[in-house]
This record gives structure tokens, C-alpha cells and sequence, in this order.
DNA sequence: TTCTCCATGTAAGTAGTTACATGATTGG
DNA sequence: CCAATCATGTAACTACTTACATGGAGAA
């Protein structure tokens, strides 16, 4: 069996593309505006981007272009080719592993808070969970628009993106509670004179 | 008041190995090493990075380098200097927002999963599952030598980092069940005529 | 008329990777 | 003596970003 048929031929983002144009014909802009609207928390992909890829897309007959002006502004939008509809639906059934890459520069600076005083690392620890929770309030306020989709168009899938970035960054602030009582506990081991004056 | 004082100057990468060194003398080979140990799931430095990075420390005086060959094998050792110290401290304290980037195929694979059929997009989601649980064995396996840390060297922070870690899959991972669960539950919204013949 | 949005394009640069090369040392 | 590990170095490449530029369209 010749194994070398599931690998990826394209980069990620490419199929970003794709799957983006698969869920309705779009130009470069809407692609972009789309991911930033659905995507922007576990993948991003600049404009810059999104036009050298759509060409090439375009030449290896993935996508098919169509100019469409609005009036006298220029303006180019994009259809799945069937071979583009088999190359991301091979995409999303291959079997390989599925690369998880992190870059988190508040977990950075917890990892070396040893060097701060006690008082600046709670207050890291605290700013971490702030983070988190902003993040939470951002995809609530993003479920509405996962459920419309969901119910008006048939694709249940974005909203549980949705509900797992939820999860993910309310594990953080809860663990984050946790830490900081005992942050708070370390800081005074023995109760044997209180200084609570206030 | 001078708040430019209190901008990043180096990339974060250069903290982290500013941060590496801080915790022991170490060669380039040996800050890779502990970068792989303790931060590679929120941070990744590649070998090819690491010594020009130092080089460029060391021109900026942030770190002190002392050749320490090991019989006739070439060896250097860094050692921070004051200026390190204070850039690192600097850096662990300053008030800009904390970058987070996430880049997750498989995030990306689920929410363009409706073009799945319902059993291979299940399929997606248990992989998805069995990630997380790995990772999460995997971070549990290395906490006896973030406590030992924590004991015997007095750095509390890095099992601090990795409770978050497990927090965070073991989150993803539980969402993954009730994901499974809901998704079972759609596929026969009925059960008017069951068809369980085996 | 001015501002915001729509829409595309590109130049210049950075950050990072993989892959390879070299050679010493240690342990079995 | 052979394999694994220690230790550094670098060439070539790719992906990606920021910043800028251009200009039409619609709304206030």
C-alpha cells in the first residue's frame, strides 16, 4: 500500500484556505475577516499571506477565481475545485499526527518567577489569570454568533472550537485560584503573630 | 515619567536563555537540554538558535562566557553578568501584555469537521482526546522531578507551570468526553427503531 | 469632504527551522 | 571498537510579519 497518498501536499494555512472558501465563495479579504472572526485563537494567518497562497492555490488547480468588480473596485473570489474539495477532505481523514505548537509568554515568566519577590510573582499569577478570564469573555460573547451558524447553516463543528477554548482558558483561571492560595499560604507559614490591622 | 525605560529590548527567547543560565552556569548544549526538560510545552528554542543568541548576549554583556573544554572537547560556560541579571528582572517584571500564540491542527481540523462524515469526525475528536491524555501522562511523569526541584533547589515556579499544563489538557481532554457524548447522542436523535443487531 | 471600510498587492525583513558537518568522550 | 552522547557550528531555506502603498465605495 502506498502510504505516501496521505501525506500533506500543502502547508496548513493553505487548507485554512480552503476549508474557509469550501464553507462559501470568498475573496482574499472575507478569508481573512473570516479566520479572524472564527479561528484567530488557535491559528492565525496575516494578509500578506493569503494572496500568494490563493495564486498558487489557484495554479495547482485547487481553487478556481473568478473576478467579480464591485463596481470599478477590483475584487477576486474563489471556488473549490473538486481536486481542492479531495485535497482537504484528505487533509481532514489522513492520519498523522496532529502538531500542537504553544508559545506562551506568561507560562514563561511563571516558570522563572522564583527570581521575583513573592508579592510581584502573585501579582503575575494574577495577571495570568486575568488573561484567561478576558479570553473566556471573548468566546462567550463569540458563542451567539457559533450558535446561528450552528442552527441557521448546519455546521456544528465552529462552536465546539468554541466550547474548547472555553474550557482550556477556565482550567487556567481556576487553576490560578489554586495558586494563588497557596502562594498565599507560603507566604506565611505559621500563624503565631497576626498583622491583620486592617 | 520614562515608561519606554520598561520595553522589552531582547526577543523572548533571549530571556529565556538569559533565565536558564540564571539558574546554573550552563553551555549552549546544556540550555537546550533543560529547555526540552521543563519548557518545550509552551516554549521551543532549536540548537541553531542558541549560539548565535549567546554570541550576541555576550557582545551586549549580558552574559560572561569562560571556555571550560573537557579534555581536548571545546566547551564554553556562561555565567550572567549584573547587566544579565537586571535585563532578566527587568523583563520578569515589566507590565506589557503577555503574548500567547497557539497553533493547534487540531483545533483546525475539528472546526471544519462538518465536512466530515459523522463517524470520522467522532474519530477526530477521540485523536484529539488521546492527545491530551498523552500529554497529560507526560507532564505528570516529569512533576517527581518538579518537586524535587521545588525541595531540594528551592524553585517553587516550574511546578507551578506544570500543574498549569495539566490543568489545561486534562480540561481539553474532559470537554473531548461531553463533545463525544453530544456528538453520539445527534447521530440518533430517535430512537424509534433501534438497528443494535450486533 | 472626510472617514471608514473594502480590496489587493508588495518590499523588506525577521525569526525560525531542518539538515548537515565536525569531532571528542564515555560506556558497554 | 562501536554506539550514544557531548558540544559547537553553519548553510540553506521557509514561513511569516510589519509596514506601506494604492485606490474605489459608501456613509455621515
Amino acid at each position: 500500500m502506498t502510504d505516501q497518498a496521505t501525506r500533506d501536499v500543502l502547508a496548513p494555512s493553505a487548507y485554512v484556505i480552503l476549508g474557509m472558501i469550501r464553507l462559501g465563495r470568498r475573496s482574499g479579504y472575507e478569508i481573512k475577516q473570516a479566520v479572524q472572526l472564527s479561528i484567530r485563537f488557535f491559528w492565525t494567518i496575516s494578509q500578506a499571506q493569503i494572496y500568494p497562497t490563493l495564486e498558487s492555490l489557484e495554479r495547482s488547480q485547487l481553487v478556481q477565481g473568478h473576478d467579480e468588480p464591485q463596481g470599478r473596485r477590483p475584487r477576486r473570489v474563489y471556488d473549490l475545485t473538486p481536486a481542492g474539495e479531495s485535497a482537504l477532505a484528505a487533509w481532514l481523514a489522513n492520519d498523522e499526527p496532529l502538531p500542537f505548537e504553544l508559545r506562551d509568554t506568561g507560562l514563561l515568566k511563571i516558570f522563572f518567577a522564583d527570581l521575583l519577590d513573592p508579592q510581584s510573582a502573585l501579582e503575575l499569577v494574577e495577571k495570568i489569570q486575568r488573561r484567561s478570564r478576558e479570553r473566556v469573555a471573548q468566546l462567550q460573547a463569540i458563542k451567539p454568533a457559533g450558535e446561528s451558524i450552528a442552527d441557521d447553516e448546519g455546521y456544528a463543528f465552529p462552536l465546539i472550537t468554541l466550547r474548547l477554548g472555553i474550557a482550556y482558558h477556565q482550567a487556567m483561571a481556576d487553576e490560578c485560584t489554586a495558586i494563588q492560595q497557596q502562594l498565599r499560604s507560603d507566604a506565611r507559614p505559621k500563624l503565631t503573630r497576626p498583622t491583620d490591622h486592617q
